[in-house]
DNA sequence: CAGTATTACTAGATTGTCTAGTTATCAGTT
DNA sequence: AACTGATAACTAGACAATCTAGTAATACTG
């Protein structure tokens, strides 16, 4: 790694030879890499599906803000619909995560709780790593923080701004009338 | 929104009433979120499951680069079994995403080629969302993206560090002897 | 009190994955 | 050149997670 050349504009291609906006999206791809490794780690360590995982998380932090789930509300969140969600809560119940209990004033419905143990295993799990990464956050001036947080949202609002109809639209554009490619 | 509030140490909770560390990881959040909703639209507009277009976007890679995959380096890129990857280019192949083309040298092997239509279509759908994120990317300074790919790159670290083996450990010492969750 | 909406669940089908085993080809040895 | 063990892709059968459609109990509304 090479010390930080100097311009009369600053730092130029600090690092190593390629432009700092290359060198960003390369290290948010990484990041995105390292996620979804850690999270392929993390449910097998549990022995889940990515869904399982994913309810857990949000039961347990529903738990905390004091607003329990139901089945409906963790059906909306995952995506998923009402007949895998009552599988997902089987699974879920025989694995001593969570627990059905019944909703204090509508009978039909229920409330799921996270099971002391479920929340012992995910605050293990990823309590560890959410304090090293609130550490590195903290590493950072008021300054920098604002920038990071900035870019984060510019980010987020590039991916966002393709929506479904556009995505539609452009894939319809690529089918030149020539070969075949229908289903069989 | 309010102004950015001074103090003699420069800002102080701006954008809002939070910690600037936890704004960064609220940012990140938000990124994620973003990002994976993304993932689900990509792969509805082009009727396709998530191994499916991973796997495509490794193909077009690996064509660009001039460095053809076979069946078997694409089984474990994606981390699936050889059968699965057979099943998967069935679907890619009926769907005209990609084609098998013999081994130059290796006549037990296959060279898997991404179609010209499926360059178009992963083109017009991941292209124009990645120029926007290189545009913004390119807006920061040399040193404010400095500061952003090493928080990146911290972040990456922060995941990293948790590996399997301390996971597995930390899960089981939540097993305290009491209640009964094991399978049925 | 009657009728509609809503909640969770059940049944059956579909899909994508896995393990195990097959066939064809390669590379090294005699 | 023939033999042997390894490797590449594929096939068969099973399993897990999801979906759609439909059911029973309960809540709300006029």
């Amino acid at each position: 790694m090479s010390a930080h050349p100097r311009t009369s504009s600053g730092y130029w291609y600090a690092g190593d030879g390629r432009p700092p906006a290359l060198q960003v999206l390369e290290a948010l791809r990484a990041y995105r890499t390292a996620e979804s490794a850690m999270r392929l780690r993390t449910r097998e360590s549990m022995g889940m599906g990515e869904k399982d995982v994913l309810a857990l998380r949000y039961l347990l932090e529903a738990d905390r803000a004091g607003t329990p789930m139901s089945p409906r509300d963790l059906a909306s969140k995952l995506g998923i619909s009402s007949a895998s969600t009552t599988t997902l809560l089987d699974r879920l119940s025989r694995s001593g995560h969570v627990a059905r209990r019944p909703h204090p004033t509508d009978r039909r419905a229920l409330v799921i709780v996270a099971t002391e143990e479920a929340d012992c295993e995910v605050r293990s799990t990823l309590g560890a790593m959410h304090e090293r990464m609130m550490s590195a956050a903290r590493r950072l001036s008021a300054e920098e923080a604002a920038t990071v947080t900035a870019f984060l949202h510019a980010m987020a609002e590039a991916v966002e701004a393709a929506d479904e109809t556009q995505l539609r639209e452009d894939v319809a554009q690529c089918r030149h009338p020539g070969p075949d490619h229908g289903a069989a």
